[in-house]
DNA sequence: GCACATGTTTACGTTAACGTAAAGGTAAAC
DNA sequence: GTTTACCTTTACGTTAACGTAAACATGTGC
């Protein structure tokens, strides 16, 4: 009794194409059930779905995604893969920390931007 | 007697190829001084190499940068223009808090996949 | 029974941001 | 004087992430 999605259904809540998901389907991020050829979208696919929209939103390439998605995966593989992980996580947190700086400076710029806009409005007004 | 720079001075320093160097000038974010054929870097060009290089790590594009290196301009055009500036201003703003909450909620992940890792490995050493 | 919305697969097209190779000019080093 | 280390332009190649179009199946309202 599960609630479930149409492909449609999935493209407007995440207010991406059908195409998309399809894509993401095709480089194995998603394996929907099926009803005959229809796909049949779970909780857990939309989760996975989430979750690949907000790493392309931090600047993820759908193979780095990818990666993430894994990490949630029951099956841990070996111990070298989690060695390897680990050190995918620690890159991966250099690279926020450098976006988390680069974002802050970019919004003080913006601020004496807009502030030199607003300035050189006042003056075309006066 | 301002310090200038070669091509390949600035691709060292900035870590990226003499081809995307001449690829930005290409786009129009650059226009070096001329020594005969051979490009003439200022200080100034460095600082907009390094505008461009931030907003590609949070995630700009191009043509995007372009326009933030644009707002840092004396010519201030017209007051539509300014306007038009404000308004993607405002729009960039929201995307880089957004961009900070996605950050945020993957350091989280992060950590939890970490520790699991973590005692999956401890686990294997027993 | 047929239009219509929604689904499917297959396959070629597109854009951004360079990579890479070819073919050559200049100037210091040996 | 020629190798070495830069620099140049021109131009075709490449990858990611879908877009778009064709051609067809399926259920549903009228």
């Amino acid at each position: 009794m599960a609630t479930t999605y149409s492909i449609s259904d999935l493209a407007r809540e995440l207010d991406i194409t059908t195409r998309a998901i399809r894509f993401y389907e095709e480089q194995g991020m998603l394996a929907p059930e099926r009803r005959g050829q229809e796909r049949i979208y779970s909780g857990k696919d939309k989760v996975t779905l989430k979750l690949i929209l907000r790493g392309k939103r931090i600047g993820f390439s759908l193979a780095e995604c990818r990666e993430l998605i894994e990490l949630y995966d029951p099956e841990t593989g070996s111990r070298k893969q989690l060695e390897t992980f680990m050190g995918k996580i620690a890159e991966r947190r250099l690279q926020l920390e450098q976006q988390l700086l680069d974002i802050q400076q970019m919004q003080l710029e913006l601020d004496t931007a807009e502030e030199r806009c607003l300035a050189a409005l006042a003056e075309t007004q006066a």
